[in-house]
DNA sequence: ACGTGATGTGAATCGTAAG
DNA sequence: GCTTACGATTCACATCACG
């Protein structure tokens, strides 16, 4: 093949779809492999529906030997195409990412940041017994130590209120209109990425007229945000289905650089939520310390866990200060107050402040 | 060695340490190991002040086949001492942690989680080539798939405003009086971590009493928030003089004598099981009492046995509510409710509250 | 039109003690 | 080691029905 058929989303295996193209002719490749879940049997929420798990056939691998295998080869493929000064990224989750981060560096890849998407609406975890999986990981890496790559870093700051972009990204899943949905109502992929993320990976490690491609193409996010950025791309996906869908989606997108696009990336600055807990952890409260009431009528002892307990209620300082007024709720935060020996009492509240002014120069 | 030195910090290797402890005797593993960080040349601030990196000796590897060996080891060593039902955390940043990651999986750990400590205050990225590297990550993985691990789910909660704690932890780094400093002003080790860090690190996956084991101690950052949880703790450190600042920091903590404050919110699973039956034995129910679904949809007749019947199904709370529902199944302590002549109904869980409280005297 | 409450859903390695 | 039965467990949004 010596043209590189640019703007498509051509079907087949990523693998032998790549090793037709010639090498060292793609800028960028964005890579969002199977994750290898590895999930044992049905999961219900509390309310007993099921949840509508990732079960396909193209996320099934024998063992860990099995998926590296396959990692080595589209990896490998993708190396070749790339550009001497390319740069590529890979999305995973903690099923996988150890296994693609290994493989990276095995091939001679050089890091150049792992990002964290940060899900502002995550799925809970449901059962109780882990961390609510909040974040899926990104890697950037670029061709070879030496490689001279893209990074539009005025352009991330910005877009960041001209603050340094970090790695760490806050951005809702995808959802509503963005979402592709068949005739049936039914989601077309399980695991549609937003926009808003593709957006920001190749807003700042591509230039217009770049060839992006993505070998695990799916509904065609990368290409329909390359293609509203100006960029050109190629889609390769084993799917009919989804190709089908995602060439549909790319004729319904015709500007380029849509602004609407770009206010998706606004980080919107709220206050920080600063818990309880948070108070004890950073040692400015401390297990064992009395916390009392406006008219020092009640005290309260507090716990490691950031509950707080009196002799007849114990739970979340909100709830206690509910509890003891008889009140249906009550703001523990400027309820309570912090009594130290022969000081004087100081809201929570305040303690609170502080942690935040600590946060202030936080960059998002 | 028989006896396992809990509460003090030896100096030597830690891999030939942790050989020399009995096997199945950790209940968690907590490892900072040296990140590889690979720096090509010196740091300097746009104000032409370089970077005090990390180039300590024990952070240097000639490639990564020797970075995977010294893994291999040491978490091989690790594996052998921790219980079987006992978790390891390991923190590491992009340099190192995919190796890491990928190691624990080869070596049979099962991942539960990878946790982000997105930091507040980074380091920004001086040269403007990349993302502000603003994140570290932990991987937490139990022994086996089997295992059955500590997850203070109920503390981790509260802790956050009554919210699933997720996997997103936002700290600040260690800085302040908390930053050890030697004679000279200047920082005792390189890589102090926030004793916040290592606060929920702690609460959340061990139990007070249990041996937390610190193969690469440094300043002694997990000791010291150990000692304050009333977790025991074992340190290896190699430096001698690393070991001596943090032997001399546990010596200014005082063992928490309030062991109250050291209780967390306990999860309902740990409670004592009240069959059904006793509410009948106990005279808060009596056979031939009628229960009656949230809506009122549905009753179902008390019988002698602690079983219930409508007119369809006969069997015990639970598997009636089920079948009912025509669901995977159903907590029929919450879905039932006494509907006594005249009054309002009660949920059954209210009645199993009351033998409970009448068992034990509040411990909570 | 606007507000409110009910319902649905998202890459998930999601239980455990008793017999 | 196995089977059986108990019975614990969800956050942020989007959509839609209803008033």
């Amino acid at each position: 093949m010596k043209q590189l058929p640019t703007n498509e989303i051509l079907v087949g295996d990523c693998i032998e779809l790549m090793n037709q193209l010639p090498e060292n002719s793609v800028d960028v490749v964005f890579a969002d492999p199977p994750y290898n879940l590895q999930l044992r049997g049905d999961l219900h929420r509390p309310n007993n529906s099921k949840v509508d798990a990732v079960d396909d056939a193209w996320d099934q691998f024998d063992d860990f030997a099995a998926y590296d295998q396959f990692t080595k080869a589209w990896m490998s493929a993708a190396r070749r195409i790339l550009k001497p000064n390319g740069t590529i990224w890979v999305i995973g989750s903690y099923h996988n990412i150890f296994r693609v981060g290994n493989e990276l560096q095995n091939q001679g890849f050089w890091l150049l940041n792992d990002v964290v998407w940060v899900k502002t609406n995550p799925m809970p975890n449901f059962k109780g017994k882990r961390f609510t999986n909040a974040h899926e990981t990104l890697i950037w890496a670029s061709k070879t130590e030496k490689s001279k790559y893209t990074f539009n870093y005025e352009a991330m700051k910005a877009s960041n209120d001209d603050l340094q972009m970090r790695s760490d990204w806050v951005l809702p899943i995808c959802t509503g209109h963005e979402r592709l949905k068949g005739e049936d109502g039914q989601k077309v992929h399980p695991t549609q990425k937003p926009e808003s993320l593709l957006f920001r990976v190749l807003l700042s490690s591509t230039n217009p007229g770049d060839v992006v491609l993505d070998p695990f193409s799916g509904t065609g996010t990368t290409a329909a945000v390359a293609k509203r950025l100006g960029r050109k791309f190629i889609g390769l996906e084993r799917d009919e289905t989804y190709a089908a869908a995602s060439r549909e989606r790319l004729r319904q997108i015709t500007d380029l650089a849509d602004k609407e696009a770009l206010q998706v990336m606004q980080s919107k600055r709220k206050e920080p939520r600063v818990p309880f807990g948070r108070l004890i952890e950073e040692g400015l409260l401390h297990p064992g310390d009395k916390l009392v009431s406006p008219c020092k009528k009640y005290v309260a002892k507090v716990r490691a866990d950031g509950t707080i307990m009196t002799p007849k209620h114990t739970g979340s300082i909100h709830q206690v200060g509910a509890a003891i007024q008889n009140a249906p709720s009550c703001n523990g935060w400027t309820y309570w107050n912090l009594q130290s020996d022969g000081k004087r009492k100081v809201p929570i509240d305040l303690l609170r402040q502080k942690i935040r002014s600590d946060m202030q120069p936080r960059m998002q």
